[in-house]
DNA sequence: TGCGAACTTTGTTCTAGCGCAAGGTCCATC
DNA sequence: GATGGACCTTGCGCTAGAACAAAGTTCGCA
């Protein structure tokens, strides 16, 4: 095996760690001490950092770089859950109590990953803030599950996909010229997983779109000019 | 005030909580304790215990009856997330790090509710196994809503009605001469609510199902009478 | 014992958006 | 610099299921 699955890269430094929220109260010793129990990897866009159904084996924070997290079915569809931005923790199950990963992680881009044996996590829980701060990002990521099963149940197709270009933006946008880009790419069978649409579906929305001027879109990159102008059509009734 | 919210009734037995999975490897000391704290209510059915968006002042068990979880939309649409049975805990905010309640939480049949100050949440978490147990039903309903999504994206609506019908017996299920039976009173629009549909829509399945010979129903009750069936039209296909 | 509210059924119409089809464009690789 | 694969666009017809409509049923309560 020439490239192993949790190869240690050499020196890393203890500022990668002080500003993320798990981490933030704890001192630079106690950082060097988490990190040389850590292996780090890099992982090419695209690939599998664990998947649905298989032991939990390691615990992991994304240090750079976007997770898309999904699920497939048995008729082989697949289904966006989530997207993480770089500083979360991720593939912790044992913080819901299970001994398994209940959905696949992929890279969404190039991304640099920390990750811990699972045996380690009791002794993490005991860090200051450690705790809280898993627990707010359970929280959050359940509030988002909970949202978006309420737009699926209550919004149109329309409503949905700007939603959903909207969260990207907000959770993961990088600012360019002509407006906000999201940033990773992304095509328009990302979106239509996200949003349970068809990518044809999506695809005619961002031509509207584009005409519309709202948006500037081109393969794999998606750009929002007018936030606002989404917002609206977002808000814009339910089920007429 | 006749019948404050929280009125203690008297000589709550320790009996009451020693098969609880959270308090199950509680000492009768450690219980009785616990039970000192306690505010104990009975709710009749529909009475909402607490609201979304209010503060997370306590946190509750159900001892007796069903808890049915609901979001509102801005629009007045309501959505069912999530059906409780008797010996969860729910209201647990604090487990994931908020201090206003996610969803509004109203009682599906007349109810007997445990509850406690969120003040004493932290000293519960050193009693064994509860931090488990709680984390625990924490994955599981974190399980359950990403089911619901990939079933909301992927199914069609009599697959959904089917599975959130055979959820509801097999969490629920009160077995009857003729079959299983939903353990609450159910309405044709909570069904829809549940499954992102119409009133119309679960009546006309229901009807032709009650012809098959598949489930039998009155007003606000549901028996099914051939689980299996169910089963497999659930699987029949995701979208043609 | 009669009224009204809550719940259910069933028919008909209409449309959002999916399925299908075909062609266009961009990009990596040899 | 050409070939193939991945990605994107657009048109058209069709259907699942929502919307609309109207009546029937059950039940609590005065």
């Amino acid at each position: 095996m020439i490239d192993g699955p949790t190869k240690t890269l050499p020196r890393l430094d203890e500022s990668l760690l002080t500003h993320m929220p798990p981490f933030s109260r704890l001192s630079r010793e106690q950082i060097r001490q988490i990190l040389d129990l850590a292996s780090s990897r890099r992982y090419p866009e695209g690939q599998a950092v664990f998947e649905e159904g298989a032991e939990a084996g390691r615990f992991f924070m994304l240090l750079d770089g976007y997770i898309r997290v999904i699920r497939i079915t048995e008729t082989g569809e697949q289904i966006i859950a989530l997207h993480i931005p770089p500083g979360q923790l991720f593939g912790i199950a044992k913080a819901i109590g299970r001994s398994s990963y209940p959905a696949t992680a992929v890279t969404a881009s190039e991304s640099i990953v920390l990750s811990w044996p699972m045996e380690l996590w009791d002794s993490f829980l005991s860090y200051d803030g450690f705790a809280t701060e898993t627990y707010k990002t359970v929280g959050t990521r359940m509030g988002e599950m909970n949202n978006r099963i309420v737009e699926m149940a209550t919004q149109q197709v329309e409503q949905r996909v700007a939603n959903a270009l909207l969260r990207l933006v907000n959770q993961t946008g990088r600012k360019v010229e002509e407006g906000i880009e999201v940033d990773f790419p992304i095509t328009r069978q990302d979106l239509s997983e996200m949003t349970a649409t068809t990518l044809h579906t999506v695809s005619r929305l961002l031509s509207a779109w584009e005409k519309a001027g709202m948006v500037k879109s081109t393969r794999k990159h998606i750009i929002v000019c007018d936030p606002h102008a989404l917002v609206v059509l977002s808000h814009h009734s339910s089920k007429h």
